[in-house]
DNA sequence: CGAACCCTTGACAGAAATCAACTAAGGTGG
DNA sequence: CCACCTTAGTTGATTTCTGTCAAGGGTTCG
């Protein structure tokens, strides 16, 4: 593994407090590993086996029932995924696989909970982690609940919008039919949406999204901080959520 | 506070390992209290004071926005609820009202947060707990978007009667209305569904369900611990899940 | 160049929300 | 004890939303 790498993981929320013979005994579990583009890292129902950090690339967490599929989340560096399961020993809750291709460090599960049974700070950050992976997950899931389909993709580019400043022109980081199964629509419907919403100041060509009225379209979906999130300002970008967001 | 309380309290898998003195400086901050049906105890948005424990009667766990409102869970004794915004002192994400009468344990976030400083199997226990929060919000979010109404209905039908043992009569433990927002639909929707459900071996009266034909049932909404939780055959009831399951 | 694949559009079918009316059950107060 | 009121639940008619099926345009990549 690269020492940089090393560097960048230390920095993360979840490692960043851990005494450095504990984040160094763990590192040396791990393995660094680049997967190619479509690659399935982890499918759903299999044993926890090891703590994912996406080093590089993007990561799709998707779940399967009775031949239909979902994307829950696109992980994009530097954050971990799959906690929960590792600290459970339980078997994963969702696939993933790589978007892109992409570079990731893989913690053994059993180290894991090994380490935060004898290192207090390293239990606060993952109390901490697991919080904030529970409150994306209950805002994901108040969204679809309280909003219909043209309101989570507004919301959803206003989000975008927000995380790079409000900025009234930007790229879409993801594909449209990751976004729409994202938001829990088909293709289809996304688009046909997104056409409809010109009407309430957004326009959306290709990739570009053009906020042609701010006011009108915060009109329409007044962002809700219990719902799509604190405002980072930050260059989080895609349909992933702060840090870690599955378990 | 009643001494049979505290064991009860004791007991819960969030507190049962950590250590007495622990224990007890933690009660000693809390207090009990016993409120009216229909009480609103939290408001989202909220800053989060306490931790709060159900020992008696039955608390929804709600959001809104824009007027409109969804059940999010119905928490019973005896388990916990907001245990993540406590610990990220962050505001609530749903607010919370009493569904009957109810006796409820409140314990005061910060000491929470600084006993799991201190008492590492308490940390560990809190990791345990929010890691099973956090897989039911997922099973939750999954079922909403890869089940369309009458599989989420059906399936919360059959998860009823799996956690009393694979009983083939049972009565609905909450209101329809409140189902109903819980797997994200109108109540008359639901009532339109559980009709048509009589087809595939189910008939619903009042609160009398009974499963006239239990394999083709099992057919139409194949279950799926990845969604429907793992077999409980427990005592749990209600729409709420195995234990705390909100933070 | 051809083969995928993504995205879009149209036509249609099915699902779900809305509006309104009606029933039934439970609780209150006379 | 009964009349009344409130509320949950149901049912019907209708509209709106969403998914499905099919076709075509555009792009990327081998």
């Amino acid at each position: 593994m690269r020492p940089d790498d090393l560097a960048e993981v230390r920095h993360l929320p979840l490692f960043r407090d851990m005494l450095k013979a504990n984040f160094d005994q763990l590192m040396q579990g791990a393995y660094a590993q680049t997967f190619p583009a479509g690659l399935e890292l982890i499918r759903q129902g299999d044993p926890a086996d090891f703590l994912h950090v996406v080093m590089e690339g993007s990561v799709e967490l998707y779940a399967h029932w009775e031949g239909r599929i979902c994307t829950m989340a696109v992980v994009q560096p530097v954050s971990t995924f799959i906690l929960a399961a590792c600290i459970k020993d339980a078997p994963y809750l969702m696939s993933a696989r790589t978007l892109e291709r992409a570079r990731l460090l893989l913690v053994p599960a059993s180290d894991l909970r090994a380490v935060f049974r004898r290192d207090p700070e390293f239990a606060v950050s993952t109390i901490t982690e697991l919080a904030g992976c529970y409150r994306a997950v209950v805002r994901h899931a108040k969204g679809l609940k309280l909003r219909n389909s043209r309101e989570r993709i507004a919301a959803y580019l206003l989000k975008q919008s927000r995380s790079l400043g409000g900025a009234a022109r930007f790229s879409l980081t993801v594909e449209k039919r990751l976004i729409a199964s994202y938001l829990g629509m088909t293709p289809e419907n996304l688009s046909r949406a997104i056409r409809s919403l010109e009407e309430v100041g957004v326009q959306v060509k290709g990739q570009q999204v053009t906020i042609t009225d701010m006011a009108q379209l915060l009109a329409f979906v007044p962002p809700d901080p219990l719902i799509d999130g604190p405002d980072t300002g930050g260059a989080t970008a895609g349909v992933s959520l702060p840090q870690g967001v599955a378990g």
